[in-house]
RNA sequence: GCCCCCAUCGUCUAGUGGCCUAGGACACCUCCCUUUCACGGAGGCGGCAGGGAUUCGAAUUCCCUUGGGGGUACCA
């Protein structure tokens, strides 16, 4: 096994979530690092569970990220299909083969009698292990079984010893596989369980190395005994710790968005996603946080893997993605904004208004959807004033000054060039600065009228996007 | 219950026996910059879970305790 071949396998039983974005992102690194080829797998067995639309999203989530794929279902590849559902008459033959072969046997238990035997060792506080009472059953046994209609399970029969692999991330992990039991690797329905279709599925597709979640741990004995059983090279795993929500459970849907797609429905940035989960568990060399992938991957080292959980907390994840919004070029920006801005009519701005509009308000952005709130006072004639800003600005007799005399000079002001907006204003704070009156309450004063606020984006350039005729009109609008 | 994994500031982490009086980032606080908010800059607060053992020396090795997480399915 030379060439290093990586997988993600997920299940479409639901959205892209992060964690497995995480998983994905391992791997991918691990590839691009080494030369090797990132395959895409999509384990749909459980077709109840399963869903079409989920493997969409799959799709457009790892694309988004940039993780792409060589091999897989949609690009084909040398091993396929790349779907599980496609590969259901490949198992039965190899689980045939390890029956034959003395590996497994048929097991004719119901879910009745198995509950009953793990109810037992509840009860007697031992560790529930299946019986394995179907191993023995006679030729005549299983004939009178089936004919009343009893349809059987395969089992793994598990050999009883020490089983120990070298994980890549947490060292040398030790099993005693006398408490595992014999487990099923295909339904009495004729599909494979999940610890079966990975084998196969991994073997065929020449799988080097997994790196997957620690949720798998105790999978992977039994992964390995079906390995050695088909006589197959055994990969080498990596258990990556879990991803945790800040109360240390499970990150699950009430603790706010879990799949990838709703991060950038809130306005994330898939750059900043990226950079920031893969600093859950690995660290740059350098002390350098903000990374694109490409850096990512020249800096990566697979030894570097921490294998503690990590939680997942939203301020550092909202501070890259303000940093990568402030550094993202601005038209790329605009357009990416766009979507957010559909409760605003943004026929009113001319594209390069728009332009200067996204770049004025940009900086104290956190997420692209925080936009809506800054920007209500670029549209429309007339601008809400909120209440603290009419009683504490606009009511001022300074206020009225400033406002009086503004609207007495505006007609010969300049709205087109930044410069000479900058000079207009600087003239005006400088008239009422003589009389007393400090810069900045005569900024706030123009501000309050003009936006109906004491706080938001340059207010040159504010000036400038509005126009002459609405500047005046709301200049006056606050006056009356 | 049983099995397994993990354990450095609130969080993500650096640290692989002396470079550690434990470094960085986010968050928080203070100050500076400033026509507002913000950005940015300069400081500050804050941690090796506890107990043994090994060693001249331990955040780093070993053991126990505690805590957290995972698994225990004819789910994946």
């Amino acid at each position: 096994m030379d060439e290093i071949r990586v997988r993600i396998a997920p299940s479409p039983s639901g959205n892209l979530h992060v964690g497995t974005a995480r998983t994905a992102l391992f791997n991918y690194l691990y590839a691009k690092k080494t030369g090797g080829k990132f395959v895409l797998r999509i384990e749909d067995t459980d077709l109840e569970r399963s869903n079409p639309e989920f493997t969409q999203n799959i799709y457009d989530s790892l694309k988004a990220l940039g993780l792409n794929w060589d091999e897989g279902p949609d690009v084909g590849g040398p091993y396929g299909p790349y779907q599980q559902s496609e590969r259901f008459d490949i198992y039965p033959e190899y689980a045939k083969k390890l029956v034959e072969a003395g590996y497994a046997y048929e097991c004719y238990c119901t879910n009745e009698e198995l509950d009953a035997e793990k109810q037992s060792s509840v009860e007697n506080k031992v560790a529930h292990v299946y019986s394995g009472r179907c191993a023995t059953l006679s030729k005549a046994e299983k004939e009178e079984l089936c004919a009343n209609g009893r349809q059987p399970a395969i089992r793994f029969k598990v050999p009883n010893k020490e089983l120990k692999f070298n994980d890549i991330v947490k060292g040398e992990l030790k099993f005693d596989t006398g408490l595992i039991g014999d487990f099923v690797i295909m339904k009495s329905n004729g599909t494979p369980t999940y610890n079966f279709a990975v084998v196969i599925d991994d073997m065929e597709m020449k799988i080097s190395h997994i790196l997957r979640g620690e949720d798998h741990i105790s999978n992977t004995p039994k992964q390995i005994m079906i390995y050695e059983a088909l006589g197959a090279e055994v990969p080498r795993f990596g258990h990556l710790g879990m991803i945790l929500a800040p109360d240390r459970s499970k990150l699950s849907k009430r603790h706010g968005a879990t799949a990838v797609s709703e991060f950038v429905e809130k306005g994330y940035l898939t750059e900043a996603l990226v950079n920031f989960v893969a600093l859950l568990g690995w660290s740059p060399s350098d002390g350098q946080e903000i990374k694109s992938i490409d850096e990512i991957i020249a800096d990566f080292r697979i030894d570097a893997i921490s294998s503690s959980n990590s939680i997942f907390e939203y301020d550092k994840l909202n501070w890259m993605n303000g940093q990568y919004i402030k550094k993202m070029p601005i038209e790329e920006l605009a357009e990416k904004i766009r979507p957010f801005l559909s409760f605003y009519d943004l026929s009113e701005l001319s594209p390069e208004k728009y332009l200067k509009m996204i770049e004025i308000t940009r900086e104290p952005l956190t997420i692209l959807s925080d936009i809506v709130e800054d920007v209500p006072y670029f549209f429309g004639q007339d601008v809400a004033i909120e209440p603290e800003v009419q009683a504490e600005v606009l009511t001022l007799d300074t206020s009225k000054e400033i406002l009086n005399y503004l609207l007495a000079q505006i007609g010969g002001w300049d709205f087109e060039n930044e410069e000479k907006m900058h000079e207009q204003l600087g003239e005006l704070r400088n008239y009422f600065k003589e009389k007393g009156i400090k810069p900045k309450d005569t900024m706030w004063a123009v501000r309050a009228a003009v936006t109906g606020r004491v706080k938001g984006a340059d207010i040159s350039a504010v000036l400038m996007i509005l126009g002459k005729e609405k500047v005046n009109y709301r200049i006056q609008k606050a006056l009356s």
